[in-house]
DNA sequence: TGGTACTCTGTACGTCGTATAACGTAGGCG
DNA sequence: CGCCTACGTTATACGACGTACAGAGTACCA
């Protein structure tokens, strides 16, 4: 797919479209316009929400706020800049509660949950291209944010920075994959498990398991432990857990959480 | 850009594919076929290399080899074979040298390494769906040789498969981002630096920076600290850190190395 | 020496983002 | 009060995409 994501076109169009500042909705002459860019942003988001970022096509949008498909150009300049305005939207609404946790690894925990339960209502953020981020209210509300649930942890500013990062970095790689697999069911009526089935006699004709002993003995034990659907579940929980613990060793004194 | 990945179509027929079954190549009657799904992927591979999953076209491979569009589709089912079979090849092409390394640190860095620089070379690997993988003869190499880095540390088996996941993951989440960063740089005439120079002034007046204190404080040392607030290299090293000092704390005993 | 199973080609369909031009509307100015 | 003109909106069109389909040509097997 395309990497829709703007940067592309005029970056001070893109931003004041962000920060909806006046003199873009309206102009004295001519015709009132019909429509606001909010209404065309949530329509959006409603179609990518269930037909993904491909799915999303500035014709269903069009027919969806009951317009033609070009007029929507008068709101938008694109569909790159109309994602760049979906994602800052969707960063705008997200919930912020307050982060007085006693402890760092609850609060840096109830981040990763906050970003996950993003994705999982949007799928489409983890198609976006993350350079270049959409500079919005609803980026700079969410950084804001999450920079604060690493207050006192004796952390310089780059390493908060990074840490969120990689915090965040992490979540999406998570999201991505229960993502894909979710998509793959979706569309090739085999569920994951009559997949793996479908391809396990064929398998054993063709892989000679002596010629990948490790491979095989280790597939078998990971694909037994898990049935393979809650995978992405599980990646999630053991990759948070290991990057609490490296982020332990960063902030230092706190001991480390042990155990699978 | 649509998940370009199998799954879709016939198991058995992919399957078939990787493993360059006999029977698929040549048939009896007719016509000696004038290529080979190696030249098709070999040609695809390389249009991908710089054009991208999206750039990519079945015209642009068909081209290449210099056949018909539709001549392709007596070699490959379709794009989405197509795309299994390139990764499958690349995965198989990897360097495999010996992992006799003393620390498992330096084991660990070397796979993440390897993977790097196959990104790099490959950047639309990036792209691919991670569900229901290409179960060839490269993947089973490829996980054969990367488990074994995971010998000796006392791990089981399910927990041998969650760490090595949970490696591949950052690393192509890393690499995502320096992807995109690279192409956001490539197709938009605008350097990083001078995209971030061209939204400063713009920012300043519309961002109210005693709104979000932190994120201006934070954003500015960290933009600071290298010359633009993305810089892929520098996250892949401090994440690669935590990834191993989140992992010394399941496999234990081993003291993590602080410090950033 | 057919017949037939196959390879390969060209055309066509429906999708996409968006450029362009024509048309209609309504406010500002004479 | 009425025209001009700037702007909203529309329909059409272009070139890309993956691939379905029908036809033409080829080489083995009976």
């Amino acid at each position: 797919m395309p990497a829709y994501r703007s940067g592309s076109g005029n970056p001070a169009h893109t931003l004041a479209l962000l920060w909806r500042e006046p003199g873009f909705g309206q102009s004295a002459r001519g015709p009132k316009q019909g429509l606001s860019v909010d209404r065309v942003v949530d329509a959006a988001i409603t179609l990518a929400d269930t037909a993904g970022l491909d799915g999303l096509s500035m014709r269903s949008v069009a027919r969806a706020v009951d317009v033609s498909t070009m007029a929507l150009y008068t709101y938008v300049p694109g569909k790159a800049e109309l994602v760049d305005l979906m994602l800052d939207a969707v960063y705008l609404r997200m919930e912020r509660p307050p982060v007085d946790r006693q402890s760092w690894r609850s609060r840096l925990t109830a981040i990763a949950e906050q970003n996950r339960a993003l994705f999982g209502m949007h799928p489409w953020i983890a198609d976006v291209s993350t350079a270049r981020p959409p500079l919005g209210p609803g980026l700079m509300a969410k950084y804001e944010y999450e920079l604060s649930a690493f207050n006192g942890l004796g952390l310089d500013d780059v390493a908060i920075d990074d840490a969120l990062t990689y915090l965040l970095t992490f979540v999406q790689a998570a999201a991505r994959t229960a993502i894909s697999t979710r998509a793959s069911q979706r569309d090739s009526t085999m569920s994951d498990e009559q997949w793996w089935a479908a391809n396990a006699p064929l398998l054993a004709r063709v892989f000679d398991s002596t010629a990948y002993p490790t491979a095989a003995r280790v597939g078998t034990a990971a694909g037994a432990a898990h049935g393979s659907a809650h995978h992405p579940d599980h990646a999630y929980q053991f990759g948070l857990a290991r990057v609490l613990d490296g982020l332990a060793v960063l902030i230092g004194g706190q001991q480390a959480s042990a155990g699978r």
